[in-house]
DNA sequence: AACAAACTCAACCGCGATATA
DNA sequence: TTATATCGCGGTTGAGTTTGT
């Protein structure tokens, strides 16, 4: 029934890696790869459950992480990152090539947050202090914020404050979410090495904000579909992403339905209720659509 | 020099999603 | 189909280090 453990926890250590276990982990990756890390501790006879192995490897022996501080762009970027996706360090991470969400968590929680609550900006809502503590009833992002859980969007039916601020657009994702797709594992990307610097270079002139190209923030907000079976057909899918891999398309095409055309109701972006919206009936939730056409 | 407070960051913990017997 | 293990993630802890008094 079941597997079988990956680990006895009586025999395992703890704590602080010695130099010794670090090398016997590094020429074990070296031959055999990375992955099955249940196993890995007996082949490469460390006495260290694999979930530990796994922890040390990603997070200090990996030979492409980049070490050293972070740079101003580097914080930059993590900022825009945490506005557009909270705290999903790993996803933040897969956007800075050589930084682990480890570090990036240690570093957001140490240096970061004290830097935004110096320039008087919420770290967790990123809008400016004096504004998020005037408006704890409920504030726009704070109804908008599809940072966490999309299916929690918006469930309140009442927006008591609707200068809603898209100044994210400024940094954007776009709805093919081409350039959100989770950054291939090198162990396991199959490209050659020409390929693979070839694809960094491509990614880091995607989301470099210096270069004037942002990405594309459009979006839709609302609650899914009564239609179950679309979402979790699209759900099922072989091909399909995890929706923690940003499977924008997946959520925008899920939030939709039902949903009242909120670029219409408050009188921005478009004129007209968009056809998304059209079909739907007002049911208390609002989306902010990308129309159709566009 | 000695001590305490503050800071840093590697490692652990617990959980949800997924895989497997 | 079910029970259980693995994987990967975010939150938290605590040992070691740095800074202030």
């Amino acid at each position: 029934m079941g597997r079988s453990p990956c680990c006895e926890k009586a025999h395992t250590n703890k704590g602080a890696w010695t130099k010794e276990e670090d090398q016997r982990l590094i020429n074990y990756i070296r031959v055999h790869g990375e992955g099955c890390w249940r196993s890995l501790p007996k082949a490469a006879g460390l006495l260290r459950c694999g979930k530990s192995c796994r922890l040390r490897w990603i997070n200090y022996l990996r030979p492409d992480l980049k070490r050293g501080n972070f740079t101003e762009e580097e914080d930059e970027l993590i900022i825009k990152l945490h506005s557009l996706l909270g705290n999903k360090w790993s996803l933040i991470a897969g956007r800075l090539p050589g930084r682990t969400d480890n570090e990036i968590k240690n570093y957001w929680n140490t240096h970061i947050k004290r830097k935004l609550i110096s320039r008087g900006i919420d770290p967790q809502t990123h809008r400016p202090l004096n504004l998020t503590a005037n408006t704890n009833t409920v504030t726009a992002p704070t109804e908008l914020d599809f940072r966490n859980t999309p299916t929690s969007v918006s469930k309140s039916s009442s927006i008591k404050n609707p200068s809603l601020d898209f100044n994210y657009n400024e940094f954007q994702f776009k709805s093919n979410t081409d350039s959100l797709e989770e950054p291939n594992c090198t162990a396991s990307s199959g490209m050659t090495t020409d390929e693979e610097q070839q694809e960094q270079l491509h990614k880091k002139q995607q989301y470099d904000p210096s270069n004037g190209q942002d990405l594309n923030l459009e979006l839709s907000i609302g609650i899914v579909s009564a239609d179950s079976s679309r979402v979790s057909s699209a759900n099922s899918a072989e091909s399909k992403p995890k929706v923690d891999n940003n499977n924008f398309q997946f959520l925008e095409q899920a939030m939709v339905a039902k949903a009242v055309c909120l670029c219409w109701q408050l009188g921005f972006g478009t004129s007209e209720i968009c056809r998304n919206c059209q079909n739907s009936n007002s049911n208390g939730f609002y989306s902010y659509c990308r129309p159709l056409d566009s």
